[in-house]
DNA sequence: GCAAAATAGTTGCAAGTGAGACTAATATAG
DNA sequence: CTATATTAGTCTCACTTGCAACTATTTTGC
């Protein structure tokens, strides 16, 4: 599972060019380009199933989501691991809480915070869509050796860094 | 420019597991989570280029983008290209042509298609905004070796070939 | 050659969104 | 302490979006 040997150079060559100026914009290679293009899709193709099988919008299963990780969060915490907007991270969460699946409880020592966790139910909701987003993800992923999904997620890591440091 | 190394195994393993059936998601190695953080912030970083500095929505630039590389295009192929909604497209045609950056002509054969293209105006926009977002992105991939950078490209068009086989 | 289906593009409408004003509570500084 | 700044979260408003309905044209099938 070595270098992931690109038939046909599909990607072309890293846009380097310190010295020498090229400066020509081919969007088939033109990562924020490609970047996007990709992951709408596969935010499409994905979010049918929480959408039309469970009537979870985008934001609502990714709140649903982290509490189911991370236990007890507060608004605040939620927009850092999802970078969504606060207000949309609000008005998920009340949709949630309105359909029972989050419980909210002033923080002990900030009244201004509330702890959000998930209810029985929202566990239970939880629990029967994470098989079926993961086998989703299982059949996206079949095409791509270990190598090449370690090299994926190691490389969108590391952009994710980069990106914090840039502005 | 070889292996990727993972450092500390970042991303983990692939959850191949088509035997065994664990089914735990942790969000920072379910892909298209990770995809789409990163796409977002992408985006919302490059972005503000084309909308601070050149009032150009994202569905504009796209437009923009796509008739500079393309030549003479119509609403139908720009919407397979960038994989946006036709009424997207259709608005932000509107606009960009009512700025007076792209010429729309009814294509001969065809009365329902009009032949999009970018004006010299349109042009000489793409070209003063292509520096810039050339540069923005050569800042981002400054982390990356040539190798790192082509496992990414391929790695994501294949997903992208995966992905348009699913549905 | 014509009726029915398909296609290009626009538009109306309801829902979703982002930015910022706002309320309430907490932290900071003098 | 008290005044000021900061923070958590909600809400309002203007704008954007997606969907479906619609017009106009072209293609298909009989």
């Amino acid at each position: 599972m070595g270098r992931t040997s690109t038939p046909g150079n599909v990607a072309g060559d890293k846009p380097a060019m310190a010295a020498g100026g090229r400066s020509e914009l081919r969007l088939n290679s033109f990562l924020p380009y490609v970047l996007n293009n990709l992951a709408e899709r596969v935010s499409a193709g994905l979010s049918r199933i929480y959408t039309d099988e469970y009537q979870l919008s985008i934001p609502e299963w990714r709140v649903l989501a982290n509490l189911a990780e991370h236990g007890i969060l507060n608004a605040r915490q939620i927009v850092e691991f999802t970078t969504m907007e606060k207000s949309k991270v609000s008005r998920a969460v009340a949709n949630l809480s309105a359909r029972g699946m989050v419980s909210q409880q002033r923080a002990e020592g900030d009244s201004r915070a509330k702890d959000l966790a998930l209810t029985r139910a929202g566990k239970a909701l939880y629990a029967s869509i994470v098989p079926r987003v993961l086998a989703w993800e299982r059949d996206l992923l079949d095409g791509l050796s270990p190598g090449e999904y370690r090299d994926l997620m190691y490389v969108l890591e590391k952009l994710g860094t980069r990106l914090r440091s840039m502005r």
